[in-house]
DNA sequence: CATTAGTTTCAGAAATTACTGAAATTACAG
DNA sequence: CTGTAATTTCAGTAATTTCTGAAACTAATG
């Protein structure tokens, strides 16, 4: 490895979790080593940074580009390919979790509404499938909250997340103020989704 | 397999997400017929059920517990080892992000502050260090959001899912009424933070 | 259109991870 | 204690995943 020890240590860090959350060692690597960098780096800076073989960073960067993970780019005079992460790292977590969602997270859900149309065949079934239920709304729910937060700005996300549980506050001082008027409680959408899964259930 | 079309899909489907998040296969199996259970089971009932090794039972076993996923239980009469998945399904995300926060993030976090203590040798290593301190700042910012709304109970926790991005709005309204004494604007929070960073940049 | 720099593919090797059966340990009952 | 049921450990094996080097492909250059 020839890299600096600050970023040697970055690196091995960051491959030691890739390969905990499905992403092998060298290619956490590699998106260490390219996220740290300030310059674009093409495939034998790599190879030179980390002392793998040659054919194994064209297979790792072609995994992060289905990942969405980097961009390509061309220098001028230059006909290798240069590879950057996006500068904002917000983008980074939007893009990891955009593609799980799409490789993990939905053929989960429309797995458990399948089973859900199926009826049982026996008692244990039909309790296996109220829990899959459970679950079903249970991912709705999170990734409704994902879709609508993903949209946001990287500026108003930021926001959101600092204000974190104190909307709770907010909420109830909002409840103090429209409540006059004679408006509904704003707890109100959260109960009617909670009524419905009993139907379903 | 010895299960019912159902539960065998759902296995079959569990354990195939659970090796893209770092469980073995089999493991993940073991947690979708406990977590579909309407009873708890025994090792020999799960062996029975997906055709395992008694051994590797009893390792996955204790690797769920490690994860806190499962609880232990004792029939009466009956001096074998019984095991449930929680009731509450929100509880099972809940102690699955504790630990991994506990094993991947808190170690990421401890790394890069000490990166950050670190003075930079060459023009390069001062960018890895600024790139590494936005990472830094990014995952404190949705750890302490997730501390923050981590303690909410679940009832609470749902109403502020349900509300997603749509607090925004609400905290507009919140400005627009607050604004009225000449109080500060509630994005202050966030920006505060963000100037933050650029000093240490 | 031949040369060459750059990249990808892929079959086999190497490394890692998961699984098994046998032996060891624990823990309870008589 | 002794015997037995339940569980765990662990060394060896099987299966999977990752990595490599050689060959194949692609596309720009003179």
């Amino acid at each position: 490895m020839h890299l600096s020890p600050m970023v040697q240590t970055f690196a091995l860090h960051f491959g030691e979790m890739g390969s905990r959350w499905g992403i092998s060692r060298t290619v956490g690597q590699m998106y260490a080593v390219l996220f740290a960098s300030p310059e674009p780096m093409n495939a034998d800076q790599i190879v030179e940074a980390l002392g793998v073989s040659r054919s194994n960073v064209s297979m790792g960067l072609k995994e992060l580009q289905t990942w969405n993970l980097v961009h390509l780019k061309h220098l001028p005079d230059d006909r290798r390919e240069y590879f950057t992460t996006p500068d904002d790292i917000w983008e980074i977590v939007r893009n990891l979790a955009e593609e799980r969602k799409k490789r993990e997270v939905d053929p989960t859900l429309s797995l458990l509404r399948d089973v859900m149309m199926q009826n049982p065949t026996s008692e244990a079934d039909k309790y296996a499938q109220a829990r899959m239920g459970e679950m079903h709304d249970l991912i709705e729910q999170l990734t409704g909250w994902y879709d609508d937060v993903q949209k946001l700005e990287t500026e108003r996300l930021i926001a959101l997340l600092t204000l974190g549980s104190k909307v709770q506050k907010i909420l109830e001082m909002k409840d103090r103020l429209t409540l006059l008027p004679g408006s509904k409680p704003s707890g109100e959408t959260a109960r009617g989704r909670k009524e419905a899964r009993k139907d379903t259930a």
